[in-house]
DNA sequence: GCAATGTTTCAATAAGTATTGAATAATCAA
DNA sequence: TTGATTATTCAATACTTATTGAAACATTGC
């Protein structure tokens, strides 16, 4: 991953409206959910709920298809592993043990 | 790790000079730089420098010791490592396999 | 075609973040 | 103590991001 995609996902991380957003999409993965159900899950209004999913998608954090309507979103966690990824590589690099704690130990057990 | 704490930490690796700030004293880990080190490795003015040191320490990001009149910043890594558990938890949840790619094999390789 | 529904775009405003140079504080060396 | 060095704080400015309501667009069902 380069640098410049790590700041874009980092930045729309950093927002607590599109934080629940794509924990909400995770939580409802592989299916997604439609605009609407997003809005209502979180409260929001629809034309802010729209400039953060907006953002989402232009990261590639989210994925949107068009179900008449209706205008469906899913988290794309692929990215999410290259994220992982590039943090261990670039911020915890040549001492993983210091950064590697007990999730890496969970992680292993789903390991092949 | 608390949402606002995986919000915080976001926000300050969303910035080009704080990443560099946190990939460089990564890089020089354990003993870390002094701020002047930091500021000619990154051709930065010190004032703006300082602004961003600033923010990365009040994050957890960085830790800070006075050696004289200088000041010797150290990348704090066990935060990433929360960070880490944190995403694969709340951003990979129920689905650890759709993000969890090479990195996670290799992270296998230092496993107890 | 026409009205209703779901969503996005636009424009305006509010709020937060980044950068710079000047001033300040703290330490060291002579 | 004086002067030089290191780094931070302050104030001003520029820039970016977030939020809102009104308007526009596309799709569906009557």
């Amino acid at each position: 991953m380069e640098k410049e995609t790590a700041i874009i996902v980092f930045e729309s991380l950093a927002s607590s409206v599109r934080l629940d957003v794509f924990r909400l999409l995770v939580r409802h993965a592989p299916d997604g959910l439609v605009a609407g159900e997003i809005a209502a899950a979180l409260g929001l209004p629809a034309t802010n709920l729209s400039f953060h999913l907006k953002a989402l998608t232009q990261a590639g954090l989210l994925s949107v298809t068009q179900e008449g309507r209706f205008q469906r979103y899913r988290a794309h966690m692929a990215l999410m592993g290259e994220l992982l990824a590039y943090l261990t590589a670039e911020c915890c690099g040549g001492h993983p043990e210091a950064c590697l704690g007990p999730h890496a130990v969970a992680a292993c057990t789903d390991c092949p």
